[in-house]
DNA sequence: GATGAAATAGCATTTGC
DNA sequence: GCAAATGCTATTTCATC
């Protein structure tokens, strides 16, 4: 499932989850590249799956959402047809923008977002009822304490296992 | 805080958060404005604030992290240096991708990725030690319920107050 | 198998309206 | 916000290492 990449691809990458909003050439400056190979490189990463797509970030609250809530959620049941109901119920509701499920003290993590407390409390009903959500426990968001960072990833190294 | 935005705004946020990866022209098309008046809007957005960068999403698992872990954090102590303290451990830790004070049952909730057990462990022992945490639920995520979504964003209703 | 250089087609960006 | 024009860029092609 993992995917190899040298040194330059690491730096592409980096570089692009850092700031996508600029031109080929420069990325192309920036690893020592011509445009050609690095578009060729990127390219390939997309394909590969690497890079999952490129997209814009927005702020929240200046997009007009006072409110944005981590939504720790314990599920009533846990049979096939409960976790299809909730994901379901999840898909459907915009104010949720992102979920994943886990595995610990609960079942699944939901981010979201609304302009007030009204709006929020339609989206916790909804996932409580027609959800299945035995538990939620609702945490407000108050401050980003360190913004979305690009991944700490490591070249493949194919050419040290010379010297092992 | 927030910023006023008319249906053309909303269509174009909407679109960049999907897909931020295609030419200017396109944009104009899907909109039905110029390219020079859709390059105006979406400049003056990033002016603004309310899209705060263009950036690559990565598969973290094709990435090579075959761990990710949501981490549920409660301080020791709540005072300013503890604080400062716990978000300078946070900022410098490259396995914390990103990271949210909150108000509820725990003070912060971390995203973290590793490449193995050994590496998260790391991680985990410098947030007790030097962080200050004085209790960490490590939540790990097994699968993707909602990709990471669009906001709902409206339009500004400016012009129905006429009516109102 | 990937890179570099050159060439073409297309786009970003500016200016005047 | 539009249309036209300029300059630069993306993207392909092909030779090369």
């Amino acid at each position: 499932m993992a995917v190899a990449l040298d040194e330059i691809d690491v730096r592409l990458l980096k570089e692009l989850q850092t700031d996508a909003d600029r031109p080929n050439v420069e990325l192309a400056r920036i690893v020592g590249l011509s445009p050609a190979a690095t578009l060729n490189r990127v390219r390939r990463m997309k394909e590969a799956g690497v890079i999952r797509h490129i997209t814009a970030r927005l702020d929240s609250a200046t997009a007009g959402f006072a409110l944005q809530v981590y939504l720790l959620v314990t599920l009533a049941r846990h049979d096939d047809a409960a976790e299809r109901r909730f994901a379901a119920e999840v898909a459907s509701l915009d104010h949720v923008i992102s979920a994943d499920s886990v595995a610990g003290e609960i079942d699944a993590i939901l981010m979201l977002v609304a302009h007030d407390v009204a709006e929020l409390h339609v989206t916790l009903s909804r996932l409580s009822t027609r959800g299945g959500a035995s538990r939620l426990v609702t945490l407000l968001r108050l401050a980003e304490l360190k913004p979305s960072s690009p991944l700490p990833l490591r070249a493949t190294s194919v050419h040290s296992r010379r010297s092992a």
